[in-house]
DNA sequence: TAGTACATTGTTAACGTGTGCACCCTATGA
DNA sequence: TCATAGGGTGCACACGTTAACAATGTACTA
């Protein structure tokens, strides 16, 4: 059927260990000979077949790059520069394979001979099992996005708290006061360290805000948009609201403008992701962006460097989060200390 | 290292081929032979080795999901829902691989071997040689989005140009006569079919433009935000405003609005996709929406029975658009014909 | 001239699984 | 008692590749 070393060595007139060591440019072999065998070889366009290479070699040429879940609460552009920071790294020398996690029944499947190697673009402690799985079957792994607690893995997340904190303190800078916050999907630890960059930044300003500006929500269009309607019925209507992301931030903004009020001129809104469309809707967000695709890059990085030479640090890495000031805020006068 | 079907076979006393027979069900074995091997394969927590599988059996459970590229001109929507529609059919049975076809300088490495199949998400002419090396390579191949011409290939596309049309033809319905387009990404298809189905749609209502009313665009947010500047400054404003995709026309919007006109009471604006945010931009637009989730789950269903069973046809089949009203659109009541 | 070192190539086995064929054993019927 | 059938199992090989080790030839040294 298709072309085998064995029938490039029946050409060459040799064995086909030659045949395998000219391919794989061995110094063992003639340069002569080696160089009679490459042409032989791409006049028949001979590919090998990794099955038979990943026997022997014990190596799958497979990575896995693997989302908590693709259903709900990853957003699409999250999906987008992740594959695409990983495959640029990795180029056509393994094969990117993407998978939600909450699609397994059983990680019966897993193991060191599917894959070289796993990715985890983590957002929440769901896949905490998934995890613990991968590391007890010694699967190479790099986990993305979320702090993982428990087991010692190499662990690249955005400086998420520091970003909140960042964000927040600036509405207060603006003379904001009254700031509300549209929390995440429960159980998210990106969830919880916006909200902890919420508080700190509040406590460390001395800003007292009234009961009821919690809302909690799931991260997504619809849940931006039922919570911006609960805090605009809030006696006390806060003038600033930090949504935890930005397909939040625009559904708020729905529900404002719906309203008939105004963004900023009535309620200041800021985000969080800087998703590619946040700059353009009206008004643009002020936001907070979070390096997706370089810190999916630099797992990769990190992964195959792991998988090939077996020496990188098992620790924690912060990228930090950048503040992206648009004209989603506005300035307020009144009575405050500056 | 890892346990094999010749650890089962020493442990239950039988040969490796029993124990091969036993996994796979064979009904060659005696029933309690049978369980009793099954048993201890799972105490053993035995995972086949699908390389050693692979190479016998000539099949290497990898599909791949190609975009054309995934550096310019894919959203993040488009792909998100093309990854969770297959990944939805196949479930673990196949390993689903995602590549930006030009990330490959040479097609080298896709072969028989290395995928039992290719879905090809197809967004323009550029990988047309693509398509036509996995056609002489046999291996079963699926294109989807956009129509193949010269080869003949299992083909699923979305009806663009009636799309196109439908929402063009409710332009002119609500009383609008100037009609200017921003078009898609020159070379791709679906720029084209869009184009067509605005075209027909004026012709059908003998609608006559001004010159100038057709500007180039890359379907992205910048190109409609630049694109529709330039519509701004033509001496006869357009009433209306038809961007080939719903990202142009979120840039549209944010150049409108930029220079203090509204939409839809100055100029009413269109798109096309339905992205997850189009219902919360505000205005909400008006668009249709492009089946890309459903025609993928189909496509991995149809390539999936190709490959199985090796019985299904290989035609076009078109996939029917949806036109979403909201409420990017206003009401025209002067000099028509009503 | 014999011995040694080195460069180049070949022999053979191994990776883990599936399968054609031969084999054994038991039951059945003549 | 013997031939036959058929259910159940094992032997041996195949898939395409890599690699340890052996073998060959050649040049150089003592």
């Amino acid at each position: 059927m298709s072309v085998t070393i064995k029938d490039i060595a029946k050409l060459a007139g040799v064995s086909h260990t030659t045949v395998s060591r000219a391919l794989n440019d061995s110094p063992l072999i003639n340069p002569e000979t080696k160089e009679r065998i490459q042409r032989i070889a791409s006049s028949l366009n001979y590919t090998p077949n990794f099955s038979a290479r990943s026997l022997v070699l014990d190596r799958s040429y497979n990575l896995g790059l693997f989302f908590s879940t693709l259903h709900s609460g990853t957003t699409a552009g999250f999906l987008y520069e992740a594959v695409k920071g990983v495959n640029d790294v990795i180029k056509d020398r393994y094969n990117l394979i993407v998978r939600g996690i909450d699609d397994y029944k059983d990680f019966h499947n897993i193991n060191r001979k599917s894959f070289d190697g796993l990715i985890v673009m983590s957002q929440s402690a769901s896949d905490q099992p998934f995890i613990e799985y991968a590391t007890e079957k010694e699967i190479p792994l790099i986990v993305l996005n979320r702090q993982v607690d428990g087991v010692q893995v190499m662990n690249l997340v955005p400086d998420d708290k520091s970003g909140a904190y960042r964000v927040v303190e600036y509405l207060i800078r603006q003379g904001h006061r009254r700031i509300a916050i549209l929390e995440g999907k429960p159980g998210f630890k990106s969830t919880q360290a916006r909200r902890e960059g919420y508080d700190e930044a509040l406590r460390d300003y001395g800003v007292q805000i009234p009961g009821g500006y919690s809302v909690p929500g799931e991260y997504d269009l619809e849940s931006g948009y039922a919570g911006m309607n609960r805090l605009l019925e809030h006696p006390v209507r806060p003038t600033a609201v930090f949504c935890s992301n930005d397909d939040m931030a625009l559904g708020a903004v729905k529900a404002i403008t719906q309203r008939r009020l105004k963004v900023p001129e009535d309620i200041s809104v800021v985000g969080f992701d800087d998703l590619l469309f946040s700059g353009f809707m009206t008004p643009a967000l002020t936001t907070v962006r979070r390096p997706i695709e370089a810190m999916s890059r630099e797992g990769a990085i990190r992964l195959l460097a792991f998988i090939e030479k077996k020496q990188v640090e098992k620790d924690t890495v912060y990228f930090h989060t950048e503040l992206v000031i648009r004209e989603s805020v506005t300035t307020i006068q009144e009575a405050n200390d500056q």
